[in-house]
DNA sequence: TAAGTCTAGATCAGGCCCGT
DNA sequence: ACGGGCCTGATCTAGACTTA
């Protein structure tokens, strides 16, 4: 407190704790309240520097935040874009980014290729990062206090048991195999013998659409490309074939290959505060 | 059969580049 | 100083699958 503290209307504080804004967003609101509330004005010409170095977010990043928080009406911004920035207190103007909600995959397998997929969820999620500490202080006075990320409670993998390697597929040698298995432990991505078996399997199927590729060529080539997994229709995609469409997954996803689309206010008279802010 | 693990798409975040 | 585009990596999610 020797440093300062901002003052701030308890609704607002809680419209901005409850409002759906993502980690960044929230952060960059935080700093603009800081660099506002905090120096005792409402509105203030706020670069995003200033809130680069309060947010330890990246500027470019910090500049396009607060773009989008200017076209959502959660701050205003007079003017252009080196114009004050003030924070709109009227919470019901807030627009909800209507950029891609996140969705959780949806899969079902029984209907997923005959009815529409549903998003699982509706809202989006702010995740926790544990390489950064969440925000354990609104009034910006010193440096918060350093965490520690909580210890992970989730246990520890089981380790995967041998695979057996006696009865491979037709064509598919031990070595083709063990190559793939050893090149998933390098991704440290272990797999199952039910995965390694379904892999071995795409991989003779890419052989039969593909003349001239053995299983083990198409294995081979799967790590080249440095795929975690298996899938003829991706070898076909990769090498050229046949290129007879093969039967979609039945729980509609694509695949991870798929191509990318392409100062401070001091106590003092409360005369001085912002009207809304006043009598707390 | 319950709990744990595997899997891959979706989303977020950081950073860089470049034009305005 | 801003803002859009792009790339990369981390994280979340939930059904399928495996294991005890």
């Amino acid at each position: 407190m020797e440093d300062g503290f901002t003052r701030i209307a308890n609704e607002l504080l809680e419209g901005i704790i409850g409002a759906p804004l993502t980690d960044r967003e929230r952060r960059v609101v935080l700093a603009i309240v800081r660099l506002t509330y905090g120096w005792n004005r409402k509105a203030g010409r706020i670069y995003a520097e200033d809130v680069s170095e309060i947010t330890n977010l990246h500027e470019s990043r910090c500049s396009k935040v607060i773009s989008e928080l200017v076209r959502r009406k959660v701050i205003f911004r007079q003017g252009g874009s080196r114009s004050p920035i003030t924070l709109n207190k009227d919470m019901g103007q807030w627009e909800a980014s209507t950029g891609s909600k996140r969705q959780a995959p949806t899969k079902r397998a029984e209907s997923a290729q005959n009815e529409p997929i549903e998003p699982a969820q509706n809202e989006p999620t702010f995740k926790y990062r544990k390489d950064k500490p969440p925000l354990t202080s609104f009034e910006g006075e010193g440096t918060p206090e350093k965490s520690t990320p909580p210890e992970s409670t989730k246990p520890k993998r089981a380790s995967v048991a041998k695979l057996d390697l006696e009865n491979l597929p037709d064509g598919v040698t031990r070595e083709a195999a063990e190559g793939f298995i050893e090149h998933r432990k390098a991704l440290k991505k272990p797999l199952t013998q039910r995965a390694l078996m379904l892999a071995l399997g795409e991989a003779v199927k890419a052989s039969q659409a593909i003349p001239g590729l053995s299983p083990d060529q198409a294995i081979d080539e799967t790590i080249l490309a440095g795929w975690q997994g298996v899938k003829a229709q991706w070898l076909i995609n990769r090498l050229g074939g046949q290129g007879a469409q093969l039967p979609a997954r039945k729980d509609g996803r694509m695949g991870f290959a798929q191509p990318r689309a392409t100062g401070t206010y001091t106590q003092g008279n409360d005369d001085e505060l912002p009207d809304w802010a006043r009598g707390i």
